[in-house]
This record gives C-alpha cells, sequence and structure tokens, in this order.
DNA sequence: CGGGTCGTTGACACATTTCAAGTTTAGTGG
DNA sequence: CCACTAAACTTGAAATGTGTCAACGACCCG
C-alpha cells in the first residue's frame, strides 16, 4: 500500500522517481518526519552526522567558517533536495545546516541508509546521482566565485534558485534569504549585495517586495548572469526510468580490456 | 590472480583499499592502461562521457568556461583521483579534463562502471565516497574562493596540493601548473598570481625554482591560508577496512521509525 | 513600546585588474 | 649545437570594482 506515496510527496516524489515501491518502502520505513522552526541547526559544522535529512518543504543552507569569523554559504537546500549527503562517508560534517525557513524533514539514520544502500543497489545509485549533482552545482558555483562580477554572480544565483524551484520564466517566488545570507553565498559583502540588487531592479529585470523576488525578464537575467540550465541536469535524474530495463542489476556483459575503449 | 596487484599499484593502490581481490579483478577486467601526452585532452566540456578515467600517473585539471571565454578551473586530478566521476551520473561532460603532464590512465567504458556498480554495492560504495571526496574539496574551494585574499587562496592551494600527494611538512614536489593556470584555479589574474608568488618567496616560506616547489616553512603556509585538512579526510576512504564487517551488506536491522532518531 | 535584525545610502580605502613593456625560459627545426 | 619562436614569467603605472566604516530608517516581534 501507498504508505510511502504518503511520504514522498511533493517535491520528494520526482527525486525518488527513480525507486520502484519496494525500495520506497524499504526507506520510508526507516524514515522519520520532523517539523523544524526558522533558523534552527541541522547539522553543526565538524559535528557528528548521525542522521541524514532529506528537506520535504522548507529551505536550509550549508555554510563552512573560518577561524577569522567569515563565513561561505556552500550551498542551499531546496525542497526535495538531501541537506547532508557527506554524512554517508564521513562520520564527522565538513559543514553546518541551518534552516532558511521552518520546514518538514524527513531523518533517516547514517547507519540505515548506508545500509540501504549496500542492500538496494538502486537505491546506493540514487546516492550516487545526488551527490554528483551537488557536484555539478558546486563545480557552477565555482565558476561563478571565480570569474563572475558582483552583477553576474547575482543575476546567476536567482537564476539557479528560480530553476531549481522548477519556476523558470517570468514569475515570483519566496526569497527567504537575507542580504547578508546573500553576499556569504556569493562571496561578497551585503552592503555590495544591496546595490547590485538595485541595479537589477534599475535595469527592470527583477522586483522584490518583502521576501518576493519576481522576475520581470527572465531572459534577461539569464544573459546578466551567463546561465545555462545544463548542470542542473533536470529530468536527468527524476525522469531515467523511461529505460530501467538498461539499469536492472544483474549479469551484464563487461567489456574486456582486449577491446579498444579509445 | 594478481592482475589487479599490478594495474592497481602505486597510488591507486590505496584509493582502492576497500575492495577486495574479487572486486578489483572485475574492475580490472573492464579496464584499460592508456598513455597520454601532456596537455592532451580527456573530456571535452560538454562533450559525451563515454569513458571513466582513473589517473595512475601524472596529473590533469577540470575546467569549465564562460562564454566571454574566461575559464575557472573546478578541480585538479591527482594520482589515484578519478578524473571524470561525473560520467557515471551524466552522459553529457559539465566539465572538460585535460591533462597537465604526461600520463598513466585506466579507462573504463561509462556502462560497464555502472553495471559494476549495480553488481557489487562495496564498488558502489567506492564511487558513492570517491564523488562525496570531491564534494567536500569543492566546498573548501567554494570558501577560499569567496572569502579568502589572494595570498590566503595560493597558500591555501599548496598546501592542500602538498596534503593531497603525501608531501606534507616542508619538502619540494612538482608543480606543473603555469601562472596562469594557478589563476585560474584561485579566480586571480596571472599578473597578481605572480606577484603573491613572490610575496611568499620573500617571506621565506615557499622558494621556487623551474617547475619545483619547496615549501620552507609548513606551517608558516598553512596559517596563512588557514588551512586544515580535515576536509581531505585522508584515511577514512582508504583504510576503512579496518571494520570491514560494519559495511557488509546483508541482514540488518533497520530501525523502526517509532523509534527516535532525535 | 522598545530592541534587535534587516535594509539603505554615502564617502573613502584598498586589493586586484588592466594595460603595456620587457625578460627569461622552453620548445622546435635546421 | 645553434637560431628562432612562442610561451611563460616579471615589473611598473594607472584604473576600478568591491570592501570598509558609519550612520540612519524601516520593519518585525515580543
Amino acid at each position: 500500500m501507498s504508505r510511502s506515496a504518503a511520504i514522498f510527496s511533493g517535491p520528494l516524489a520526482s527525486r525518488f522517481a527513480r525507486l520502484n515501491e519496494e525500495q520506497r518502502q524499504h526507506l520510508s520505513a526507516a524514515m522519520q518526519t520532523r517539523q523544524v522552526a526558522a533558523k534552527s541547526t541541522l547539522v553543526e559544522e565538524g559535528g557528528d552526522s548521525g542522521v541524514i535529512y532529506l528537506m520535504a518543504s522548507g529551505w536550509a543552507f550549508r555554510h563552512q567558517t573560518r577561524r577569522s569569523g567569515s563565513r561561505q554559504i556552500v550551498g542551499l537546500v531546496l525542497p526535495g533536495d538531501v541537506c547532508n549527503l557527506d554524512a554517508l562517508a564521513f562520520a564527522r560534517a565538513d559543514y553546518g545546516v541551518r534552516m532558511l525557513t521552518s520546514g518538514t524533514l524527513l531523518a533517516i539514520a547514517r547507519e540505515d541508509a548506508i545500509g540501504l544502500g549496500a542492500r538496494h543497489s538502486r537505491i546506493s545509485e540514487l546516492f550516487g546521482h545526488l551527490a554528483l549533482l551537488e557536484n555539478a552545482i558546486l563545480c557552477r558555483w565555482a565558476l561563478c566565485l571565480g570569474r563572475l562580477s558582483a552583477q553576474e554572480r547575482l543575476a546567476h544565483l536567482l537564476c539557479e534558485i528560480a530553476a531549481r524551484l522548477g519556476c523558470e520564466g517570468a514569475g515570483s517566488f519566496d526569497l527567504p534569504l537575507t542580504q547578508d545570507q546573500i553576499a556569504d553565498t556569493l562571496g561578497l559583502t551585503a552592503v555590495h549585495v544591496n546595490r547590485v540588487l538595485q541595479q537589477l531592479r534599475g535595469q527592470g529585470v527583477i522586483a522584490i517586495s518583502g521576501k518576493s523576488m519576481t522576475i520581470l525578464d527572465y531572459l534577461g537575467l539569464r544573459a546578466i548572469g551567463d546561465f545555462d540550465p545544463a548542470y542542473l541536469h533536470r529530468g536527468e535524474i527524476e525522469g531515467d526510468h523511461t529505460s530501467p530495463r538498461a539499469r536492472e542489476p544483474g549479469p551484464r556483459r563487461v567489456r574486456q580490456a582486449s577491446e579498444s575503449l579509445f
């Protein structure tokens, strides 16, 4: 029966579409739902990562801190994302995770997630793909941090958020980030983020009222931020079960080293 | 038998220490050795990623390019690393990979690697851990790019390279990067990299002659770059088979949702 | 009503870039 | 082995994007 359907609803559903009902049952049997408040800390930087969290609803961010105190946000966790995948490999968290909004999490013990991965190749494959998707996003962030101007970075970030939320094109969404947090994401200061936001407003590509961000000219914003959504690989993880046979475990011929790979 | 011992020698051995002889046999049966010249392109940015490369000896870098032409190096591939792990998940490469030196690669067809991962949970677990290790490094690079000064970034990069090469403490190693490539790694210009290198030489923490980089004062360099090697998780991936039983697939009790995870 | 967080604005400082010209080094062909 | 060329490295002066410091206003929540 569809107990799993109840848990994997909304944004989580598409991320876990590749699993069959049985696999989803195994996962949901090991998971617990938890409501958390805005600003609550899910994972302490450098702390023990005994639990892995899935974001069912709400936003969070991953952050690293220097001894000097300055902070860099190294990832945004949107609905459907895993908060701390790195717990699968490492017992100690490299980054902290804090909620931006209140939200609903699914929690699974680290050892249980590892065990499920070991016993179900599709689950472990899914974890791997999610990790590689995070890598792709981090690579792009490195490009933005290293080679884009402040205005370009801001435009790029807004495009990425819109794309990951699935609300591309002109439209509005709630942006629960303070200018301080945007600055820590883009490697800028809050003062400068403020000025650049007003530039973008002045150019008529975005509009802001409170926490609500409206993209007035999506193509313009894309052009400013040099944004190409290919790196997000949307549809590649979610929709892959259009050809599920090719991925089934089982006897498979492995190419011998004598044949040419080149 | 120990054909795999011949293939997984040197730096690759420690990375694959977690696999048993049988699993290494499966991998090596699907792999081919290839010698490549310096500056050769392994993966084209945006191109098809049909083959996954392991670096047995030599250095390479991963890079992404903007439409404007400016380039960011998003990863260094050192001996023992996988060049393009992302091929496991995506058919199209997000980044290009080019050799810095001549080198020896082990190549495996994308589908074969996926198939091996599906049939051997330890292999797929290993892939996952390597992906998460890259993730940890990328997070740190984001912190460096966003929040460190030019001198700090350069010191941090040199510390990271020394640590990943396993030659920590004072010592020399060949650094096959041009100042241009260092600049593209750190989000700076080559001119500025040159100036900062000379600052570090003036402070007596490093010495350069040709391609040879000598760290004269490792602790000083660490202090300048705010470097803490914890994020490299050395020993955690390689040495994990101190407790291999805990990782064996097989019957495992999964905590029920009624128990508390919190 | 009060206090803190967040946003806004201005003037100034500075790290890094840009531009430009040289020098050294490495690679290549005769 | 030398001559030649391109790539890599150096150095200086000037331009500029972003940071810093400081003050004030708006908003929210208790």
